[in-house]
DNA sequence: AAAAATCGGTAGCTATGGCTACCAATTCAG
DNA sequence: CTGAATTGGTAGCCATAGCTACCGATTTTT
């Protein structure tokens, strides 16, 4: 497993991995990545190395498919992934497989289950590509022993937000999953655009195979569902647009 | 709102609400629902007071059925239910009301929010008896000008645990709630509870309505189902004691 | 510009599951 | 100990929505 990994990279010279981000080779390669990541969001790309000095990470290489976290471990480290495509996913004991998310370079992944009392990680993260992947330790983040460095507030900062978002993401999440009917959530969505948008007319940020996935029905059923509530005038519709014709009669539908 | 409430009390001298936690009255009354609250977890007694002096918190006051904070608003505060007893609730527009939350003296609200970056509070909280709230600031808990409190990085700790759990939580939610079809929901709950309690012979932790209420399916349709699972020898159940016979299949069956 | 792929709409069939109603068993209260 | 209330099982009806299949339109590729 990749704790086997990250435990010998330990044992190897402390400083080791760090070296080898110093070296410019290493670093050069791992910079773009860095930047886009979250967690080092507001931190100038000079602090970017005093920072990885201090936070020791641990740097692991993977070959593609190859398993980077098993569903069931125990999990100490927040990963970032540096190069390759990495999937996350949930594998049922059948062995039938669901995607859940797909990691870029600069992507985070472990923030929830890093800080949550012996929780084991919910899923599997399998390198697609040769990949690269930053281990970093949840205590260091928050400066545990350090009193000198100064951007760990930053840091907290942005783990704070992170999960956050996270948290909200999945709470929006929940919302939809729970209203009853498909009509339900629906209208639901288009309200959420409306906010969102400020306008009636609406241009739809998913294509319809993306929202029916989104609302966790299929898509012919949308495809009808939305039809029928073109006939009743409640929304007149043309591929991405959409216009609310009847804005009280959807939020009486919404729960 | 809430928030006018919050805005006149820092009119006030900046120290009053301070002031008065610290004359013995107040605090007495706050400590049982202090000690409670996960945030706190750690610190010792003898230290609120200290912190409570750094954390600067607002104290309000609430009516029966009065609301505390109204969906939509912004929110810059964690709450702490000190005394009486509030609902988070959802309201329709519609006007249909969905309580999704009670809080007791010593929970926590608004952690998720207020770290998230401009979200607006997804529900409304509403005071159900006459109720005492503590509003801690946001950057004060996480001691952004303060370097001498030693206790902030606890509460960070803290912090991030609970959001992260709330996150594990939702997930898991969402979990149950994707798997498609009802023999599908009921055999992943089964399954976490033979993982849960390491028998075969399982003692439901909840009764059928609460369970289909957990599950969003209707009670007559899940014991259906649950017959149907009898019939065909993968489970035996009476009552709160269910025996799994065929471990395999119900794992077959989640995806 | 033609071929291919993607995208969206529609139809028909059927499985799933929600709902009401009712009954049996168990638990609780007086 | 008896009546009431809660809890769980069952039946039947029917709305919802999933699935397959197919078609036309649009976009992309070559």
């Amino acid at each position: 497993m990749c704790y086997d990994k990250i435990k010998q990279n330990l044992q190897q010279n402390k400083n080791d991995s760090v070296q080898s981000i110093k070296d410019g080779d290493c670093m050069k390669e791992m910079l773009p990545a860095l930047k886009k990541t979250l967690l080092f969001a507001g931190i100038k790309e000079d602090d970017l190395l005093n920072m990885l000095a201090c936070l020791q990470p641990k740097v692991c290489h993977y070959d593609k498919n190859e398993t980077i976290a098993l569903a069931g471990d125990g999990f100490e480290c927040i990963g970032i992934l540096i190069k390759g495509e990495a999937v996350v996913m949930k594998e049922s004991a059948a062995g039938a497989r669901h995607v859940m998310t797909m990691l870029k370079p600069g992507d985070l992944f472990g923030e929830m289950v890093v800080y949550a009392a012996n929780s084991a990680w919910p899923a599997t993260v399998q390198a697609r590509e040769a990949s690269t992947v930053l281990f970093l330790d949840r205590e260091k983040i928050i400066g545990e022993r350090c009193q000198s460095c100064s951007w760990h507030r930053t840091l907290i900062h942005n783990l704070l937000k992170i999960i956050s978002e996270r948290a909200m993401m999945l709470n929006k999440k929940v919302e939809y999953l729970t209203i009853r009917g498909l009509r339900g959530k629906l209208s639901a969505f288009l309200l959420d655009q409306y906010k969102k948008q400020g306008k009636i007319e609406l241009q739809l940020p998913l294509n319809r195979n993306e929202l029916a996935d989104f609302l966790h029905v299929s898509r012919p059923s949308m495809s009808r569902e939305m039809a029928r509530m073109q006939e009743e005038g409640l929304i007149v519709f043309q591929r991405q647009t959409v216009r609310i014709l009847n804005l009280k009669a959807l939020s009486d539908i919404v729960i």
